[in-house]
DNA sequence: TTCAAACCCTACTTCTTTTATAGAGTTTAA
DNA sequence: TTAAACTCTATAAAAGAAGTAGGGTTTGAA
């Protein structure tokens, strides 16, 4: 399951590709206009911008605004940012590979492999969602 | 992600279908046998048993055994049973609907279409690998 | 009939994560 | 210089995960 947080960054990143070209919007007027508290909603854009889906302008008249094409923003990476892997199990996945700590020969680890196949075709699917496909439905 | 107790739910399942038809495992043999702490092994079992996928025998000489064929327990199922919602959110869930608390209208939703077309994806995907898809590896 | 083995059940504790909130700092345009 | 707005860190409250404790109940056999 999703996150409060990545449920609020997509909708803030809706808000934004909804926007005129070279709009900027303030983050009240984005928590308003998307139903989210304004201060955790400052720590999401934030974090947005570290991960170089949005920009930011400091100062008055300031805002963010879309960085990336909404068409190469995809669900897979804005889940990756805020709830971390897509797979299962850290052993399973790719970006976030971690050794299971009860696992005695991950070779004959029964589990692992099917839940490769299901990373694989999730990560499919959430790559083919894109803020794009989202904003044209 | 998995919790800890669905994988563990798992591991178990895979010992039972692991041993010959008509033996009965006690707790202690599966918690060995799978690295499961024996009390909190007893409590998932319990579920599984609530769930109708193992059965138990009480007393002395008792235990438990898959009461569903290894063919027809899912990645799909276990997971339902243990962390609940395959869907990325909610109202997203075929089996765990529920309406978001912040969405004022579900039609004109941006997110729901396509957390939908992920969860039938990764739902496919998981009914495709069995407890004897996982064993016969 | 008694006893021990083993499942059954509920409550509790501890730890971590999530979901915010608070408040001060920094930058910028007018 | 000032006000508007982003930036950053700390803190708090609530929820959930993971595991522990301690009985209760059932069953087979001596």
């Amino acid at each position: 399951m999703l996150s409060q947080k990545t449920k609020y960054a997509l909708k803030a990143l809706l808000y934004l590709a909804q926007q005129d070209e070279n709009h900027i919007s303030r983050t009240i007027e984005i928590a308003e206009g998307a139903s989210i508290p304004k201060k955790f909603l400052e720590q999401i854009l934030l974090d947005l911008k570290r991960g170089h889906f949005v920009g930011s302008k400091q100062g008055k008249f300031g805002g963010y605004y879309l960085l990336k094409d909404k068409e190469s923003i995809t669900l897979a990476d804005i889940h990756r940012l805020f709830d971390g892997a897509i797979a299962l199990l850290p052993c399973a996945s790719l970006n976030f590979y971690e050794r299971c700590s009860d696992c005695v020969s991950e070779s004959e680890c029964l589990l692992r492999h099917g839940l490769m196949i299901i990373r694989d075709e999730t990560l499919k699917a959430m790559q083919g969602i894109t803020i794009a496909s989202l904003v044209k439905k």
